[in-house]
DNA sequence: CAGCTACGTAAGATTATCTTACCACTCGGT
DNA sequence: ACCGAGTGGTAAGATAATCTTACGTAGCTG
């Protein structure tokens, strides 16, 4: 793999690790005290992240780096870098809401079972 | 920690990685594509990695990002249990499930969050 | 429609990086 | 001691990337 295909991976993998936070542009533009074009051409592959900017990313969005660079399963944290983001989401609900939605998954879950699709991320 | 600071850690752990595989600069600026100058300016903290190259870094040393990056082992630990028992169910849904109900989440939480740093955005 | 937010993009100013070159130091061999 | 090869630090002009500001579009709301 090139260097160019992982800096298009992690541009991708920034974007949606962004919109997964529900966080816009210039809400993460002010976060990182970038400008909000800076973001925009991160996310578009146009502009390189710097390896210090993207431990930031990761610390905003709540993720390992090794889930924004792509990296290979065996290799990143044992929980799914998808349910970092889940459970940052889930500790902003008030508690009535977490209940409500604790039986919502339970459907969910019910629903997932019988196609048996086991868990993990999509790797490309 | 400031950025500034990432970046010093990042080139430390380069420099550490690199002589712990026992190779010179010379030989990873060849296997990186790179000039040998470029390697020490890398490892002295003068030169920034993009996150592109600090994946080929721990490609060659053969160790993960987040050891060059120098994170920590497991980011996610929520005190609440019922964050645990939630993340739980998470991690048996299916990735797309999962990301639909990522989605759900963010209008959620964007309803009753609407007062916080929503404006600004543009510049003065 | 008017106003707002979000996002993309252009262009000149600014800054970082690249490339070549030169320097000092170390180590084995002669 | 001298030499040659190997390693690593640094300077300087050319080159390339990024920053910063500004403008344009699209969606959504009252």
């Amino acid at each position: 793999m090139s260097e160019l295909d992982k800096e298009l991976i992690i541009a991708a993998r920034i974007k949606e690790a962004r919109r997964l936070s529900g966080l816009s542009q210039g809400q993460v533009a002010k976060m990182l005290e970038m400008h909000r074009p800076t973001i925009s051409e991160i996310e578009a592959g146009n502009r390189r992240v710097s390896a210090g900017e993207l431990m930031r990313f990761a610390e905003i969005f709540d993720v390992s780096v090794a889930y924004l660079a792509g990296e290979s399963p065996d290799k990143i944290n044992p929980s799914d870098p998808k349910l970092q983001l889940a459970a940052r989401e889930l500790s902003k609900l008030s508690p009535d809401a977490l209940n409500s939605l604790m039986r919502a998954l339970a459907v969910f879950r019910k629903d997932d079972d019988e196609n048996s699709s086991g868990g993990g991320n999509e790797q490309t």
